[in-house]
DNA sequence: TGGTGGAAGTTGAGATTTCAAGTAACAGCC
DNA sequence: GGCTGTTACTTGAAATCTCAACTTCCACCA
């Protein structure tokens, strides 16, 4: 009798079909493409690459243009050492500043400053138009839907926070 | 009467609606969150980032185990230079060595040795499971075809070949 | 209190990527 | 043959990212 298939199982992998291999060729493809693009597009117009413009846009949209930097690492989904390159660079080109946490002496705040701002509202526009052009322009309402259904379940299966869900100390 | 917009368009943007944003929200989280994932998986098990292995599997499909730099730099959807550093990488592992092109001596063949091979044999079920169960496992047979369908859209419009189709000069 | 484990964030070194510039060779043309 | 523009690929430096420490501080508990 055969058991259960495992992540730890070293009978035959159940590769692809050519099917799903056409499907993962084109999510890489198109990732690979969208992100190379996004990127040059803001590093061109705004000198900054898209994660980093993700970043402001976050501190731009929370209460008082600011955020623990814990929190943006979480929001980001990128790690706090990268957080902290990145936020270091960031304050070096005048659009984020470090703020001591009155409640917690460990803690800092990344704020947006003024000057942070105005870049978001001069190249704004322009990165909207490129994710409309690469993105939303090229597809149906059904299919933004799905996009969106899609994403996020993958998302949600790779949050740290469910990330315990297949550990081994749970099974 | 107004004109029709175009991406050299001062007048308002047309910004992301609030379910756009949010589909468009769940794309980055994801693509972000599972090209970390994989890549921490393959920087783990086969001490190589998930693009390097790409490349591994692009070389181990083609006719005698061979593509030239630009070809594979094209499937890959990468540029040549990072290209041409990542196969010296890949050369200094031993698991891609590279040959002169005989009928064109500016040209290089990038060519998978049998340690690579190896390698991507020993490690393609791993990986083959993080992507299972990061995606496949966890969408519709219909999603899954959308997934394809959409990505094959968005990386059409992003091919090189096709970026042409939206340069000023064609309008 | 005084420890102790964990949380918050930083740091530095090494790896990878980008960008601009460079070399070498091909291809067409006079 | 000798130009000229293009193609193929590489290179080096600067920017970014990863990984593994490391420091400081909080929270809890005996």
């Amino acid at each position: 009798m055969k058991t259960a298939p495992t992540s730890a199982d070293h009978g035959e992998p159940r590769w692809l079909t050519d099917e799903e291999q056409r499907v993962w060729r084109a999510y890489i493809d198109a990732t690979t493409l969208l992100e190379d693009h996004l990127d040059r597009q803001l590093q061109r117009d705004a000198g900054m690459p898209h994660v980093y413009y993700g970043l402001l846009v976050m501190l731009a949209e929370a209460p008082d243009r600011r955020l623990r930097m814990t929190e943006l690492a979480m929001s980001a989904k990128i790690t706090r050492s990268r957080l902290s390159h990145a936020v270091a660079r960031l304050e070096k080109s005048g659009w984020v500043r470090r703020e001591d946490c009155p409640s917690d002496k460990r803690g800092q705040f990344a704020v947006l400053t003024d000057e942070g701002r105005d870049v978001l509202r001069r190249h704004a526009p322009g990165h909207v138009d490129a994710v409309r052009q690469a993105v939303f322009d090229r597809l149906t309402p059904e299919q933004q839907k799905s996009l969106g259904e899609i994403m996020r379940i993958v998302a949600e299966g790779l949050q740290p926070s469910e990330a315990g869900a297949d550990l081994p100390w749970l099974r």
